[in-house]
DNA sequence: TAGATTGTTAATCGATTAACAATC
DNA sequence: TAGATTGTTAATCGATTAACAATC
């Protein structure tokens, strides 16, 4: 539907509008301009309009943006009024830490199956949902249309398993495995590398204290 | 000691270039070119001899650079030689999950101590290390030289607790709570936001469908 | 020395910011 | 209508890529 290409750069801001938006919807504000919206979420007005109107003209002139309308047509172009089946491959701390965690399920992202190689954690269960042993992973996602899987094994084990996926159509991986994942086009991969994430924290520790040196 | 200002897109991408190194280093591969590593990592040479030209020459006319060389250095941009003793706010799936994951242990964080506000979890284990009482932070921080806290607590506490943890000098927030903190400019925050991550993979879900429809 | 490949400058590309005409 | 604020074009800034001289 939507014509121009978006970049990844205004994709990567939507959330953070979701959010401010919602939160503002919480507080009964009616309307917002987005000089307003700028000095709450420090960034500049003139990227707000540019940002919101990548995807159409959602504001008045003279008047602003109505926050309630706003914040539903973010929702609809994130695909939040969609929902979402998705799996879990990896039964350990960090995919039942996410099995658990019940604000996915808010914005239409329903937890359906774990998977785990892991006879010992095989039956164990999730949320009420028990843990199944990896050679059921093909059929359940056939049999109960998951679109999503989120990966959460040890890195050596990652790509096998992501060629696994994709054969049996999956749309798209939420990766926490520290591999990159080269899949075809057509399957959204999203990275989420948490030792990535502590380096650049690292880094930056270091690079104040250096400062502070001079 | 670095004499320019490093672009935050230049430091994401060392972990990336870390990794990739490690495991050639495993492979036992001694030297690479810049453009052999840029088929393998799918990025240009340009930008791999600016990345890494930002800190100095580490390669050679000729013949390329050292791997293990490379690897160390990096290693020490990123501050992997220092240690790191990290504390954990938020006893819930997510915190447990965190404290529980050993790798960070190679590259030199260190996990201290994990706290919690509900009086059911305090006491209870994670990696032998008791849940501690929110009371105990404070002095638990200046007792144990703790630089970086890891904040894993609904939003609704987490602006308070994070003006807590930098009274107590914290230099660093890795920060997993789904608000922004607006600290002083001197403590690095770095956010990972799950649900950001989740709805951006939806909306390219969603691009990807519309793309063939047209 | 000749070949290879870096380090670095220059060109290009894309994203952000500024400016202002359109319009509510 | 006058004031406010968007939508959008133009200017700027920064990041990426290309090119090539330096040099191992």
């Amino acid at each position: 539907m939507e014509e121009k290409e978006i970049s990844q750069a205004v994709v990567s801001r939507l959330p953070r509008y979701f959010r401010y938006l919602g939160e503002l919807r919480d507080q009964g504000v009616e309307r917002i301009s987005s000089q307003e919206l700028s000095r709450l979420m420090k960034v500049t007005a003139s990227q707000i309009r540019q940002d919101f109107n990548n995807f159409g003209g959602f504001g008045q002139q003279g008047y602003g943006y109505n926050v309630e309308f706003l914040y539903q047509e973010i929702a609809r172009i994130l695909g939040l009024n969609d929902t979402h089946h998705f799996i879990i491959i990896g039964a350990g701390n960090l995919g039942r830490a996410l099995g658990g965690y019940l604000n996915f399920e808010k914005r239409g992202f329903l937890f359906k199956g774990i998977f785990d190689q892991n006879p010992d954690l095989v039956g164990t269960r999730v949320r009420g949902i028990p843990v199944m042993p990896m050679e059921r992973m093909e059929s359940f996602i056939r049999e109960n249309e998951i679109d999503i899987a989120v990966l959460t094994i040890p890195k050596a084990g990652a790509v096998a398993v992501a060629e696994r996926l994709v054969k049996n159509g999956i749309k798209a991986i939420w990766n926490f495995a520290h591999v990159d994942l080269n899949l075809p086009a057509n399957i959204q991969v999203e990275n989420v590398h948490l030792s990535d994430s502590l380096m650049k924290l690292s880094y930056n520790i270091n690079r104040n204290k250096e400062e502070k040196d001079c």
